[in-house]
DNA sequence: GAGTGGTCTAGACCACTAA
DNA sequence: TAGTGGTCTAGACCACTCC
């Protein structure tokens, strides 16, 4: 602690969490200014940036200009979560991958979808529901509408092999997406196809992607019972 | 798009995110080197390289030395979830909190959490059990240990109107945890709390968190039904 | 107005790894 | 071994915002 020994940012972020942790500083408490930290770390100002940048990206400070730099009072602790395609995640644990198509339609999506994707008078929608299963048992069971309007192409592939995430991913790229994650009890519908009792507590996954202000696709993924998404903070 | 006009990271940033957009840079082909890029943009290397940086932590680059910046070939997706305290969450809504302590017992966890909280022979718990409301409506039911070897100060604490969760905050802050989300039906425990029916999905996440090599805490926060957690990517 | 963080620059060296 | 990204430096200017 005597000598410069903190060459790199990631040796500064350390020593910063280190003295957070030891309450040296303490929360809501100011720390030094970049200028005076680089001095005592004997580096650059720039690597005192990028340090304390990265912990107040992970909650752990606040920084305002002018105000300088505090530790925040209350963390609000980020957790970064992963959303693979289903497909990878399965073949990631080494089990094998199966797609089935239940469902394609044309229609118009329920009031509240409709709402949700800010659909235009005009947009024409299809709907496809398909299961997805890990070693031959149902994994999760997929209800998506399409947005046809904006993307045209859909229209001319029926998912009967391929699974719409997979196309859309590849055929019709989002510029942005709103996700959201629930508890619901399995219908009657969701309890056939992934093979459970009806009421089941099923993990689920909803999400509506955007081409800039244009709607793609609404998905619901309805996981196997117990399914259980892990990350960590 | 003929003359220099990339002069911050931002503006870099999305001119790649156009360019992959719009195919000009497919999926799983390699983009120039940041060299290249730099003088193409009319900028400092250093100001390529924060964008790529970005755009790669963001999971839609792939960089690695010496083979150089590909565009992901599969985005794995990442949604950052903000954890926030409960009251937090609870007054942000304009609702007003409350919080009662249900039980507080020492005693020595399941055999799971105990494994997974890494418990040594000697180590002392204690499980406190609580409810916080939203306008005087049940809101989540916590089902919490602490490992009372790792923060013995807990001991003299019975959190009877400040929660278990908002004075380790303070004091014992963790430097990591582990976290999942999965539904979960509601035992018989969980429906009396929360004011539903049993068998009720709720959406459910457990936490461990650790001060390094030691468990501070591992806890189940079943939340009410219909409750949703959300963010965008 | 002044102090702080945010960023850019030009150059340099290093670490990793594909060829 | 050579090419790429990863990082550091020293200096500079800017943007924001508290006083």
């Amino acid at each position: 602690m005597t000598e410069a020994a903190f060459k790199n940012w990631q040796a500064v972020q350390d020593e910063v969490r280190r003295r957070i942790h030891a309450r040296i500083w303490a929360p809501g408490e100011m720390i030094p200014n970049e200028q005076d930290l680089a001095e005592e770390f004997g580096c650059a100002r720039a690597t005192v940036n990028r340090a304390l940048r990265n912990l107040s990206d992970a909650g752990l400070l606040e920084r305002r200009r002018k105000a300088g730099t505090r530790v925040a009072l209350h963390p609000v602790r980020k957790a970064t979560l992963n959303i693979p395609m289903i497909r990878k995640e399965i073949e990631d644990r080494g089990q094998s991958y199966g797609y089935e198509r239940l469902m394609y339609r044309d229609g118009v999506p329920p009031e509240e979808l409709s709402r949700r994707m800010k659909a235009r008078a005009g947009d024409r929608f299809v709907r496809v529901t398909s299961v997805q299963t890990a070693d031959g048992a149902p994994f999760v069971f997929e209800d998506r509408w399409i947005n046809l309007s904006t993307v045209p192409a859909a229209a001319a592939e029926g998912f009967e092999t391929v699974s719409a995430n997979e196309w859309l991913l590849t055929n019709a790229p989002y510029t942005e997406g709103d996700i959201g994650f629930f508890a619901s009890n399995a219908s009657d519908e969701v309890a056939g196809v992934l093979g459970c009792e009806p009421g089941a507590a099923i993990f689920v996954i909803d999400r509506v992607t955007w081409d800039n202000d244009r709607s793609i696709t609404g998905v619901r993924q309805y996981f196997r019972p117990g399914y259980r998404m892990e990350t960590s903070i």
